[in-house]
DNA sequence: CATAATACATAGGAATGCGATGTATCGGAT
DNA sequence: ATCCGATACATCGCATTCCTATGTATTATG
């Protein structure tokens, strides 16, 4: 996969998974692995710093919970502010789309 | 449109425009920004850097037309490697629309 | 003749995502 | 019992992309 392409769909898919229900980094990456049939491999990287960055905005808010045993997991929740921006995202993506795909389809046929 | 989503599908685009036809540098923006009914607006300080890239990397070749008046205009022509870094992104593009999409599906309904 | 549109170019900066690296816990296999 | 891979978090510095601003020059329009 191209990765230049990617850009900018990190964080709207960050919280397109969050308005499902709270969820922790890890499971986060997990999640999108798994459900794009790895198509999508975000790498600690790249995800920590954006759920940071995001819950900085206000669009999400993290809480530790620990275990009993000492395990600790952060988990994520949106916030109204944060569905606002997904709203917009989606939009964005969707015209992004069309626009594309309507110049690609213009250009189809050529080997 | 958010600029972020934007990045990577510049030359994903430009290598489709020119797959039709060579193409000079103001009449590529030109056609994107008629072509998508305004939502792709390229900046020259976007635009130049990245045929300059391509050019450089051998995906497509310009060559200088002047008129007898003294205009000067620089046309591009996609080459072979550019065909084949096209069909590249267009699956690469592909791949991510499908999985991008994968994951809105499965959160919608969530006003 | 002045102004907008055409047509090219580059320098500097902002933002994103990645690779590398570090710390620590947990579960399963040997 | 111990080692190792998976889990779970974090950050630094880098590469890349794109934009803003600026500059030059030609052509068309009013």
């Amino acid at each position: 996969m191209d990765s230049e392409l990617l850009k900018g769909t990190l964080s709207l898919l960050i919280l397109s998974l969050l308005s499902r229900k709270p969820m922790y980094g890890y499971e986060i990456a997990a999640t999108v692995h798994r459900d794009t049939d790895g198509s999508f491999t975000w790498r600690e990287g790249s995800l920590y710093p954006s759920l940071h960055k995001m819950e900085a905005d206000g669009l999400i808010v993290g809480e530790w919970e620990e275990k009993e045993t000492g395990r600790k997991r952060r988990y994520y929740q949106i916030t109204k502010k944060g569905k606002a921006a997904l709203r917009e995202k989606v939009q964005s993506w969707t015209e992004l789309c069309q626009a594309v795909n309507r110049i690609l389809e213009k250009s189809d046929g050529q080997p």
